[in-house]
Parts: C-alpha cells; sequence; structure tokens
DNA sequence: ATAGTGTTTCGATGATTTTCTAATCATTCA
DNA sequence: TGAATGATTAGAAAATCATCGAAACACTAT
C-alpha cells in the first residue's frame, strides 16, 4: 500500500521526529517550535504541512497562532502492519503470466523471444506497457523503446503489429 | 536515539520494502531477488548490505549463494516505540544552561551578546562547537564561521580568546 | 485603515541517496 | 588450475528532499 511507505518516509527524517516529540508532550505552534530547534519557521512550516496532509498532526488557528497537535492512534500499530504488503490476491490467469514475464525477463530485460504464441503476446503485451495509449511514435522512438528490453527491435515491432498491439500508418506507430 | 532514526530510514524506501516483503514469504538470495523485481544484483545487494549492517536482516553463505533472511524480532515493536525519544536525564546546570542558550538564540542565531560574565561564556562556548578540535582556522574562516551567529564578529572573536576558548598564534586560530 | 505578529508559499541551493555499469572478489566444480 | 557463477565494491549519473531567504498572506489590535 502506497501510504504505508509515506508514512514511513515521514517518519524517517530527524527533524520530523524533533517535532513529533515536542508535540508528544504538548500542543505547540510553529514560531515556538522552530526557536526550541534552532530553524526557520519556513522549515518547520514545510514538515508540519507535510504532516498535516498525511494525517499525522492537525492544526486549528487560535489568535495568532496555529496550534498543532498530534494524532496518537497512529503509533499504535506495530512496524509489522507497515511493512506488510497486504492484498495480494492473484488469480490463476495472472500467475501464469506472472511466470512466464519471470521466465523471459530478467533485470527488466528479454533474454530470449519466445516461440510459443500464447507466450510471445504475453511479452509483447508487457513490453507495450512502456507506450503511452493515444500517443503516436515515429519509428525511431519504437524502436528506442524496445530496444531498452532487447536488442531485436525489428522482430519485436513488427510483431507488435502482427498481434494488433500497435497499429502503423507510414512512419508513425500508435498503440492498440 | 541514533538508531532508531536509521532504522526507519532503512525502511522508508520502496525497494527496500519490497525486498522485506520478499523475505516475509522465504529466506532468498541476491540474484533471485534482483530477477523478481527487476532490479540489478548490485542494487540489491546494496540495500541487503545496508539492512544487514543495521540487523534487520542476516545471511549465510550456501554453496554459490547468500542466504538472506530475515530478522523477525525486530517488527515487534509498535511505532510509538521508534518516534520517542528516550532518556533526556538533564540535570540543573544542563537546564540553566539550555535557558540561556534559548534566551540568547533565535534559529540559531544569536541575538545579542549577554553582558553577564557567565551567561557570555555559556554562549561563546555554544559557538565554539562549529569549530573541530585540532583544526587550525585562518582568521578570515573564523569570522566566516562566527558570523553565521552573530554580525559582531570581532567582539566574539576577541572574546573566545579573552575566556580561553581558543587560543591564536599570528594569523591562526585553533580550538581549546 | 494600518501596523504588528505569526504563517505559508516560492524559488534556489546543497546534501543525501538510489541506481546503474564495470570491475573485482569468492566459491564451486571440472 | 582455471572456468563458471554469484556477490560485492567503486565510481558516476540522476532523483529526491531539507533548508533557507524573501515575499505574500491572514489575523489582531490600535
Amino acid at each position: 500500500m502506497k501510504e504505508k511507505l509515506e508514512l514511513l518516509k515521514l517518519l524517517a527524517d530527524e527533524t520530523r521526529l524533533d517535532i513529533l516529540n515536542i508535540l508528544l508532550k504538548e500542543d505547540s505552534y510553529v514560531e515556538k517550535i522552530a526557536c526550541e530547534l534552532s530553524l526557520t519557521p519556513a522549515t518547520i512550516c514545510y514538515h508540519l504541512k507535510k504532516m498535516e496532509a498525511a494525517g499525522v498532526v492537525n492544526c486549528s488557528r487560535s489568535q495568532f497562532y496555529m496550534i498543532y497537535s498530534l494524532n496518537r492512534e497512529i503509533f499504535d500499530k506495530p512496524l509489522y502492519e507497515l511493512i506488510k504488503k497486504d492484498g495480494e490476491t492473484v488469480d490463476a490467469e495472472e500467475k501464469y503470466k506472472k511466470g512466464v514475464l519471470s521466465g523471459f525477463f530478467k533485470y527488466g530485460r528479454l533474454t530470449q523471444i519466445p516461440t510459443q504464441r500464447k507466450k510471445r503476446e504475453i511479452v509483447l503485451r508487457e513490453i507495450a506497457k512502456d507506450f503511452k495509449a493515444g500517443e503516436k511514435y515515429a519509428e525511431v522512438e519504437v524502436n528506442e523503446i524496445i530496444h531498452k528490453y532487447h536488442e531485436d527491435h525489428c522482430t519485436i515491432r513488427r510483431e507488435m503489429i502482427a498481434f494488433g498491439i500497435m497499429e502503423r500508418e507510414k512512419e508513425v506507430y500508435w498503440l492498440k
């Protein structure tokens, strides 16, 4: 899950930990925190706004001040909860595709063009993900992108057309 | 505590989370993980070594392979444990100094040079922390560093000598 | 209104960190 | 021993991110 990574990134900063520790003792405001940590209000504000967006702190205005306070529930979870990826619900079809892909790709490059038609299509569609739908590409551009995956861009480009994954008109190529 | 921040920094990276999730399922080795994540072995190695240094994973050789495994105990703690600064044991003397410093510094700059001798010394010693012990400084360099704290670097430089915090010989200055 | 105080945004800078390629190292097996 | 395979290191390029000063903004009180 994306938010988990975001939360971890937020916590993995010395200044933000300092701020959280201040707020752990009592609610406070920008200027005061800035003074305690010997940083400028601009910097503190930057961090607080970031944490507010992630729901780690809340803020409310009181006279001159923006009073920031902790959202303590967040910290109850064990670490385990934050690192574990949830919901890997993969059906059989998905699983088969993954198997084919991990068999033919190595470090993101295609090691060999599959001879089996079905597997070849899976591999080609994977490469096709690197093209944007609706965009027009010159032949050089197509080659360039394919080249990231395999030396023989000619064959792959031709097969893309053959499988109806891409279309061409004159020297222009596009997806679908 | 320093290690807590280090641990959080380690966890706050997408690639490392991916690696941890693979290891959560079963022990594995560099090349295999690299293939699964479409990254080079060099990159995976870089991350694993980092995590090993922090005690998050362990490794042992088996034939060709370096088998990496999780150190699962680490993940039991609640988040709260990782953000809370522990052991703020400050004695009276420390407290007094902190009071003086927070009175005269604002955002890391000296707002005014204290007239009281005792307070002046505290403030000067704080600024002195920005110099490295054993290093020699030219006068320009000394001024430059002091200038980060206060306009009047001449007075402060002179006082540094007067209090025996720094010493000078000709145009060279050094700490203590 | 307008002066004063605290907050936020913007643009620039510098530091840190991830990733890669290429080269080197370590281990196994013929 | 040397060929093969996997792991690690070094160095460089690229991306991300914290920080600051200055300017703009919001609220309060005279």
